[in-house]
DNA sequence: ATTAAGCGAATGAACGTTCATTCGCAAAAA
DNA sequence: TTTTTGCGAATGAACGTTCATTCGCTTAAT
């Protein structure tokens, strides 16, 4: 079987970008994390540009898929935005290194084309949302792109905040966060 | 004098570590950009690290004096906060890529302490305001840290959406996303 | 005439990538 | 059963390139 070891190489490769950026990683140093040859990565990937976009689709399918695909349509507005937040956060708590990677590499220039198609793809379900939402006069008079950046925006500056030792982002909080953020949307 | 091409090449450094990063960016392009000798950079600054913290900490200094240092303590905290919200969105208008470059290196390892020192030293003011606005009854119950990071992630989340083309972050816009965290941030 | 500033070719280390070779194992032959 | 053959996966030394940095020289200023 292949997949190992091509595993093994996405692993690695996933923890040495999020912790030194694209171009401060080298090729040797994700063989040698992986516990592979260097030459084994040109087996499984075309390039080191290659390989970023591999792992990139890899992880922002599977946020896309646990966080992001098949949120509620029914029910109320606010428990669809609390099904939104809470599976948003469990994502982030069950792959912290691969959301991470995700925020830093989002719109890289070395993405490709596919790449940059699914992060338009991921903001899909949350624009359906805020649109619904809007038309029914339940949010805010705030265009949804904005509500979606400021809600998104603080979403990443908690989990910054946290992975820099300023807080602790645990269920006490992120309920109070969800709250407040929702006061901020809802209309008035 | 010899401030003409320190300047010229702390202003190429700049726009290339922001559009490519630090690992991204070479000297050669940074002395190309710059209009001088790759060896010129070396009398100016002793290594690549250098220059990137000298970078950063001229940057962060600009921010701090420009938008948040001495902000008023008098007033009421509702005006307080419109003042900084102000003062960071004209920060953001006058520097977009000093800004960016901030956003991009904040936390990096190749940061030295004297760096990592004005983080702090940036965060001060803003501490204060919320501790002060929190004692007198004035903010939701939420850890001040995690109200800034929030109130800080949703201008950061909408700086990014604006340079990516989701959104115009104007003074329309502005106005109405300031009223919006206000209301998710002042006690109920 | 002396000094300082700026230059850009030169340098060695490290990069991404390649490729001749080896390895491990399953199927075929003995 | 034991041996041989064949093959894809994995290897790591080696390649050309690019990197950060140095240094001997030229030019300009005093």
């Amino acid at each position: 079987m292949t997949g190992g070891k091509k595993e093994q190489i996405l692993d690695a490769a996933l923890t040495l970008f999020t912790e030194r950026g694209y171009h401060g990683t080298s090729i040797p140093e994700i063989a040698e994390r992986a516990g592979v040859a260097a030459g084994t990565i040109y087996s499984h990937f075309d390039s080191k540009e290659h390989l970023v976009n591999a792992l990139y689709r890899r992880t922002k399918t599977k946020m896309i898929e646990q966080a992001l695909a098949g949120l509620p349509t029914g029910g109320t507005v606010r428990h669809q935005f609390h099904e939104l937040w809470t599976r948003l956060r469990a994502f982030e708590r069950a792959e912290p290194t691969g959301f991470a990677f995700l925020e830093l590499h989002h719109h890289a220039d070395y993405l490709d084309r596919k790449s940059r198609a699914l992060e338009v793809e991921a903001l899909l379900p949350i624009a359906r949302f805020l649109d619904a939402a809007s038309r029914d006069g339940h949010v805010r008079r705030v265009s949804a792109p904005a509500l979606m950046a400021m809600v998104w925006g603080a979403f990443v500056g908690l989990v910054k905040a946290e992975r820099v030792g300023y807080l602790r982002f645990d269920d006490a909080l992120s309920d109070q966060v969800e709250a407040t953020l929702w006061d901020a949307v809802k209309s008035k």
